[in-house]
DNA sequence: CCGATTATTGAAACGGTTTTCATTAAAAGA
DNA sequence: TCTTTTAATGAAAACCGTTTCAATAATCGG
């Protein structure tokens, strides 16, 4: 595929993402706002896991007279209008990542270097939904988290003593192949 | 079973827990003091999900002078042991339950009444560790939670419609029998 | 038992998230 | 357009969890 194609599959997805997010205004009786449409349009060029403050500093860049709190209630707005979905890998961070034309996943997360690859294992999904059901509930969502030891670390341990353990290492996004 | 035995019962599952406690403070070269000693007795009374918060007002009653700082680090020396373990219900905060002599379990949670039930699903955790070992992990631990509406929170939206929605009702834990 | 060593303690500071509140501005109607 | 209504905004405070640091106390050697 060519690179223009790309882009131009980009702005289209955009475009539903930024109808859907004008929808869901519209039917919670909300208001369109300078600030909301510029948080959105950040957010959408960014793939990455990102935190409140990381999108804050990206929207700083272009609109400084934007505060932390509006970047954060907008985020929580994309979340109810399933646009962002909150995830945590265990530093005591809020991170989102988009979850509109995004496949559903989870994480794996190496204990020892931070690395966070996503996974789909329509197997679990399913017995999650029958457990749910078994204990009476009408299941809406979940969170899974896999910790362990990454490939990389395993050798790096073999190797030399010096361990890094667990410092703040930045977390790395592997794209992965879904399925189980 | 008499009452009595169940307390005789109890008493020697306390005696293990702070052998256990005693021999991982040896190991790691840690020094035994009396708050925590105080800290793991009266945790260990307490089978609930409590916060650390929550075991501080406990602790209070019976040693004033023992700081949140204090119980806070013992959780996290407990949980080190083996003894306790760390779980989160969506409303940030950290609540901790007895790991030793208690199966290990995940939690579903109702978005509406907050109700926790415990669940264990040998299923979904032997499919967790295949799914960690094609991604190359060893994997360490794991975290699942469901969220979804109970049964009771069912019928009551049949019923009323000023549904309470999400208040800050408190959790409800709830013993189920584990399997799937 | 005493002194030296070093882990532990509690207060206070810190960091990220969430709430509060006075001000601003979007939306709807006159 | 002008007015009225009410949601949205940003600064600051509140809230939990975690870290820092000076003072304290457990452990060990003599
Ligand atoms: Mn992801
Ligand atoms: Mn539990
Ligand atoms: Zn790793
Ligand atoms: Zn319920």
């Amino acid at each position: 595929m060519l690179k223009l194609e790309d882009m131009a599959k980009k702005i289209e997805e955009f475009k539903n993402e930024k109808e859907i997010f004008l929808e869901h205004i519209q039917k919670a009786g909300l208001r369109r706002t300078a600030q909301r449409d510029l948080i959105l349009e950040i957010f959408l060029r960014t793939e990455e896991h990102l935190t409140s403050e990381d999108l804050y500093w990206l929207v700083q860049k272009e609109d400084p007279s934007v505060g932390h709190t509006t970047v954060y209630r907008t985020l929580k707005l994309l979340t109810e209008a399933g646009l962002a979905r909150e995830v945590r890998f265990g530093d005591n961070k809020t991170y989102y990542e988009h979850h509109y034309n995004h496949e559903h996943h989870d994480h794996i997360i190496c204990t020892e270097c931070g690395k966070v690859v996503e996974f789909f294992s329509p197997e679990i999904e399913s017995m999650q939904d029958a457990v749910a059901h078994k204990f009476g509930f009408i299941p809406t969502h979940h969170s899974l988290r896999l910790w362990g030891v990454c490939e990389d670390c395993q050798h790096k341990a073999n190797e030399s003593h010096p361990t890094m353990a667990s410092g703040a290492q930045p977390r790395v996004r592997v794209k992965t192949i879904a399925g189980n």
